[in-house]
DNA sequence: GTCTCGGTCATACGATCGTTTGATTCAAAC
DNA sequence: GTTTGAATCAAACGATCGTATGACCGAGAC
């Protein structure tokens, strides 16, 4: 196989330490040492620790922003008006499967997306950019097409409901375990279970007003 | 008035502080600059960093936990066997009307809960006791009853989705503002727009295996 | 008056932080 | 063989961190 680069490897160790201690609760010195580099790499490949976190967001935001891209498009190629359930499935099936690659059952990476939705701090907030408007506003149209009655107010609710529900899904908010069994049942079955949740979810009525 | 009290007045800015920029990302000279105390306050009053943090949080949670508690009594006096609806409304609301006492439109506790639930640390995971286990052993055996298909793994989800969404309110998802407005709808709104969103959710039934 | 003591104060300690520097390595270019 | 430049290295910089210390204050007890 390839050596083992450098670069890719800080970009990995930082991964993993951003979502299990949060950016200003790992060192640059821890991730070098996990990383089996220099101290200065850092500073050397991506300029400072802050130029290393937008490195690693955007590595895990990507592809999931192509993926919900190209989902959308292959559903309006097919119909001008998709229903709710594809539209979630387009939507939220990208975020889960953005998970499993590398890291343990995808609890790494939902930690660190939960770090960033919730971190308001400037360096965490500068990552967004028009790729994520885009896809923003493209599905808020299709959304709102799908639900006519809904007002944009709580049609923006929703699409941040989806968020949430796909970004925490992976973190264990108790200390101890699911009560039946003991693990959060790992692989397929949360993503399955989570367009159930969220394709209702999507699909409730109007909160009357 | 009452005297500001400093422990109390340490108590705020750090509730604060520790939302805004996370409990490593908060100095404790930057609480008692906040608060108007000397540094060496957080030692005497509470030990130590970690000790204020707990501090913080128990007093946040246990309001939360004792409406959950009252909440689920009061449906159970009347019927055995409470609507998901009437369920959702008793436990997510709690998680609501504890973001509005004080902070701005709630968004500040909201970015606290997410932190606390996000984080793996363990300062930040031994806020959990057996009054949490109580509240959510009581929850599941009542959605249990009024959702009979589902099994234990998947109604956990969904009970996790419930959080996730209430947590994740009011944090800003993207940098942008909510596409119709100019504020992301304060007030009563975004609580009624939930329980319509997860009553919904919860209501789905199971996904096929 | 003096003693007591909960509370607050300025100050200092050692550790760790992000970043920078200048030397060193080493394979490709000439 | 020499030069070049990207990459890595050990070492150090000043700043900031959490915590501990001992002096100080002031109101009530005696």
């Amino acid at each position: 196989m390839a050596p083992p680069d450098t670069r890719t490897q800080v970009l990995d160790a930082a991964e993993r330490l951003f979502a299990e201690r949060g950016f200003r609760g790992t060192s640059v010195r821890a991730i070098t040492d996990l990383a089996g580099a220099n101290l200065a790499a850092v500073g050397y490949h991506f300029g400072s620790k802050a130029g290393l976190l937008t490195a690693v967001v955007r590595r895990v935001i990507e592809p999931i922003n192509a993926a919900q891209l190209a989902g959308l498009d292959r559903l309006l190629a097919r119909t001008p008006d998709p229903p709710v359930t594809d539209l979630v499935e387009a939507f939220a099936g990208p975020l889960f499967d953005g998970m499993r690659a590398g890291d343990e059952g995808g609890a790494r990476t939902s930690r660190l997306i939960v770090r960033i939705i919730g971190d308001p701090a400037e360096e965490m907030r500068l990552w967004t950019g028009p790729a994520e408007d885009t896809i923003r506003d493209r599905y808020l149209a299709a959304f709102g097409h799908a639900l006519p009655g809904l007002s944009p107010e709580e049609l923006w609710f929703r699409m941040r409901g989806i968020l949430a529900v796909a970004a925490v899904d992976r973190v264990e908010v108790y200390n101890q375990r699911t009560p039946a069994g003991p693990s959060p049942s790992a692989g397929e079955a949360p993503r399955r279970w989570a367009i159930t949740f969220l394709a209702a979810a999507m699909s409730a009525p109007p909160t009357r007003t």
